[in-house]
DNA sequence: CGGATTATACTCAATCAGAGCATAATAGGG
DNA sequence: CCCTATTATGCTCTGATTGAGTATAATCCG
């Protein structure tokens, strides 16, 4: 209970390294910054000379990027044996972010590529409708893992927890559950970062996978923005300055996976009083001219309430 | 970018603790476990031998106070230069986790003892209206550090600022402000942890200190379980084994800091299908007799929706 | 037995959320 | 120039949820 060890020596083989999950949404396309050929998030060192950890990364990654990070969030901190090292006793504790940026990434950076974050997790874009994967591979593959099960009451629950993951059974799809899928997903083997460790099952999903726990810890990252969203104006961090209701519309559909109505979805952006007009319209693609509104960045300071959704 | 530096030497200077905000709410008495005469909460180092930081904190909390944890979440990890050291270039990264028991923590623990957690934040509580302390101490002092800006703009953001969390002029008590009505009070110089490093105010506020940012972590600890019992079950890991809708609306007051009305809080529980009769009925103090109920633990397996309020 | 106290069943109104209808304003093709 | 496709925007309707109150049922205490 003592605060600080007397085995000082044993906490000298601590590391410490940040890890982001960097997202941008230009034109409603979900976007995750990647490095070494998409296999890794990018990650670095926490130094000395950094005065904390949100800083630490901050600092590197606008140095990295060219831009500057909008909103940043810790997301989670977890502890491994050093994989990389000759001394396998050493410890690494890696805190994981979640920033979000409006800057248009077209150019790629020199050091990574910004990559569309369902590339990834095929199951999770529900925006035109249920993804064939679901249905074709995931679910009869999560079905032979239930009845896998030695005793009936263990299979019944491996069906029940697939259920409702991918809302199996008339449950509807919940698109905040993309870290409980990705995890059960993991336990039955089916992903690629799984059979590296137990037994790989037959058929893999289909999915970009990621070194170490990567791909685990972009899944929490965009569980942790889809639920962010509905109760915290978030979004507009990834939108330009000035925008129509749509193209903020297919900003948060992009980034939750699903599709909202329209009509409701003005109606709640606009009597929460999140935006105002700019009094110019956009020259859009065919139809009627859009109004164009910008971020009320005065609400920031009125209720810590409020969002989309 | 390289996930491990050249600079080893400089990762050598980092060491990790583990600081548990460890909750009880026996008889609706919200309780925090403390060490060091209530200055401190536990914490202890990251070890090697550890599995996991989890795991790390289950084990020292278990042999520390006997009682087995219910639930763990982790809280926030942020990074100090090291204050107890003698070489001031040594970090420490500190790892902070809420813990939920149900055990009895009468007796007192050898190495610390429960606190009602309202020793530290006198303002947070509400059940029975408004502390005095707000309007007597918090208000005007408030008041001083608005006026105190330069600038008009700034005044006004303050005051703003101030009124939302602390619902003056009409807004109402939002109670899962805790952590920035402390951030607020300790901005403003009106904490003793404040005046450590910064100019003090003429008068601080009731309320007990802590060392370091210990009573900031307990802060983000009751803010994030008064979100908490609102979309999860999780105050029935408070709870004993059978217990009466009172009772748990008592523990769900005292965490939250304000009363509910009782017929809607008993409607929703219902709804939800979170309990079940026990079929016995408690022989209580004075009053008609109640139903006793016990936790329904499938819904764990159900939705992961649900909760209080 | 009367009053205090707690338990529990209903009711009512205001608000909110989901879904749809209707109309307006533009572009482009014949 | 008219017709159609497409997007914008205003409004309605209905069922669900929420906040608050009324009414009645069991106990205990003196």
């Amino acid at each position: 209970m003592a605060k600080h060890s007397e085995r000082q020596q044993e906490r000298h083989a601590i590391g410490a390294d940040l890890i982001a999950v960097l997202v941008a949404a230009p034109n409603g396309n979900p976007v995750v910054l990647t490095i070494k050929d998409a296999t890794a998030l990018p990650s670095g060192p926490f130094e000395l000379g950094h005065r904390s950890l949100q800083s630490g990364l901050r600092d590197w990654v606008e140095q990295q990027t060219g831009h500057p990070l909008g909103y940043i969030e810790q997301l989670y901190t977890f502890a491994d044996r050093d994989r990389s090292g000759e001394d396998s006793s050493r410890r690494v504790i890696s805190i994981s972010y979640l920033g979000l940026t409006r800057e248009e990434p077209s150019r790629a950076t020199p050091q990574g590529s910004w990559r569309n974050w369902y590339e990834f997790f095929p199951w999770e874009d529900h925006r035109y409708g249920a993804p064939p994967v679901i249905v074709d591979v995931i679910e009869p593959a999560l079905r032979r893992w239930g009845d896998a099960a030695e005793q009936e009451e263990k299979r019944r629950k491996r069906w029940q927890r697939a259920a409702v993951c991918f809302g199996f059974d008339e449950r509807g799809w919940n698109e905040e559950l993309t870290l409980q899928r990705y995890e059960l997903l993991y336990e039955a083997g089916l992903v690629e970062e799984a059979a590296r460790t137990k037994e790989p099952a037959a058929q893999l999903v289909p999915g970009r996978a990621m070194d170490g726990d990567h791909r685990r810890i972009l899944a929490t990252g965009i569980a942790r923005l889809r639920t962010k969203i509905k109760y915290r104006p978030v979004v507009f961090e990834l939108m330009p300055p000035a925008f129509t209701l749509l193209q903020l519309q297919r900003a948060v559909e992009a980034l939750a996976g699903v599709t909202v109505h329209k009509q409701n979805f003005r109606r709640l952006i606009e009597q929460q009083d999140l935006v105002e007009e700019t009094g110019q319209m956009s020259s859009e693609t065919g139809g009627r001219p859009a109004k164009l509104f910008r971020f009320r960045h005065a609400v920031l300071d009125e209720l810590p309430a409020a969002g989309t959704k």
